[in-house]
This record gives C-alpha cells, structure tokens and sequence, in this order.
DNA sequence: GTCAAACTTTGATGCTCATCGACCTTTGAG
DNA sequence: CTCAAAGGTCGATGAGCATCAAAGTTTGAC
C-alpha cells in the first residue's frame, strides 16, 4: 500500500472526537491562540510560522495536542508541517462549541497572566 | 446594612465572566455533570442533592470552581445551599459555548476513566 | 555527499489542581 | 439550650501537564 507519509502522526475520525478531549484541547490559551490564528488566516499554515509565545518544542507538544483531539488536521509539505483547522468536523459533532470559542478570542483579548 | 447573607461568596457580573475562566470549569467532567444536572431538572438544586461521585468536600470545590467563574449562581435557603445554572448570562457573553457542552454531555455518554 | 532548515524526541523540572479525611460552623427544630 | 443536618475549611497527597534546553531526524537544495 502507498502509505501517505510516515511522518504523518494519527487522526481521530469524526465519530472518535470526544468533548472531553477537545475542552482539554481548547482551554489552554496557547492551543486556543492556535485554533484563532488558523480560522483568521481562512487558509492552512506551517507549524513555523504560528506568532506563539513558547519554545519550538512546546509549540510541537500543543500541535499534538490539538491533532489528537481532532481539533485540527496535519500533513507534510517538504519539512515544513501544514496545519488544517478541522471546523467542519467539529461543527457537526459539537455545533457551536468552536464558533463560541473562537468569537470570543477575537472579541476578547487574552487575560494577561 | 441588610447584607443580603454574609455566607453568600462573591459572583462575578456578567460582563467579568472570562472564556478561560468557563473553559476551565467545563474541561472538569465532574463539574460539566453539575451543570448538566442542573440543566435536566430545570430548576434550582441544593448541593447535597446532586448526584456525583466524590467526597463532600471535593464537590465544595468544584461548586466554587463553577460560581468563581460564573457558570452558577448560589443563594442559602436555611442550612441547604442552593445552585442556579447561569444560563442567560453565559448565552450573552458566549453564545452557543453552553448549549454545544450541555448538548454533547447528554448525547455523548461519560468517557469512563 | 553535504548542509541547513524545520520539526520532533527526550528527559527534567516545577506548578497547578483534584482528591480525601478530619474537624469546624451555621441554621433550624424541639 | 441541645442536636442533627448541611456544608465549609484545612492541610496533605498525588497525578498530570506546560515548559524548556539539548540532541536527534528527515527533507530538499546545492
């Protein structure tokens, strides 16, 4: 079989997304911040070129965090790893949850520590 | 001075409620529970009434995780103290975060640890 | 083949939080 | 006043998680 990509890591099908997972995966600001910057860009974006404030190897832990929760979807373009927001998935599992969150990140400005 | 009830702790208002505080509440199964009790029945429960599965004392905790951020209101009535769910206020300020928790708690059954 | 770019993996660390038992407090009934 | 009911408070404990630096891996360009 033509494997896609070995890099490529495991995705939740529709039906394997838990609100559990994805409340843990959307209550952290960081992961939050990510989800908000993939629905404003309206287009898939490099894990590299994400505006976060935390070490790469943090960003890659959160990356994963959101992709195992289905929160959003990843795919090899060269080294470079392609982040997807999975809005339709989670908007037939969980209508409304992502939409809420995400309004209220961009009409709410992040609660400085 | 007629305070209203000097064991009343503080609620927050309406617009004080944060999208990290509610996350942050919700993300906890036990808590996501209360306020889908809470929901079910429709009308206001004092806490020895509700159906959970910890030590008194935790559930002191989690009842104070939920009205700090927002999502229930208490009041006493003699030694029982009772819970609102804060539906109206959180629909304003989130629209749709509630419903989407509330709606997949029901239809999607407890993730057994 | 060589090299840099772009991530990932691997410990290690520190903090937050859920949990509990034991004890204290307040209220209302008798 | 006395008591039981309903909760709250107080440490203590243990697990989970976000964080980082350092080293490893994979890919594409030269």
């Amino acid at each position: 079989m033509s494997r896609p990509d070995a890099r490529i890591p495991e995705h939740p099908e529709p039906h394997e997304i838990t609100l559990q997972a994805v409340l843990e995966a959307l209550v952290d600001p960081v992961r939050r911040s990510i989800a908000a910057q993939l629905h404003r860009a309206g287009e898939d974006i490099s894990c590299g070129k994400f505006d976060l404030p935390v070490a790469r190897s943090t960003a890659t832990h959160h990356f994963g965090v959101l992709r195992e929760a289905g929160v959003i979807r990843q795919y090899y373009v060269g080294t470079s790893r392609m982040n997807t927001l999975r809005a339709d998935d989670l908007n037939s599992r969980f209508p409304g949850l992502l939409d809420a969150c995400l309004q209220a990140e961009t009409t709410t400005p992040d609660p400085e520590p």
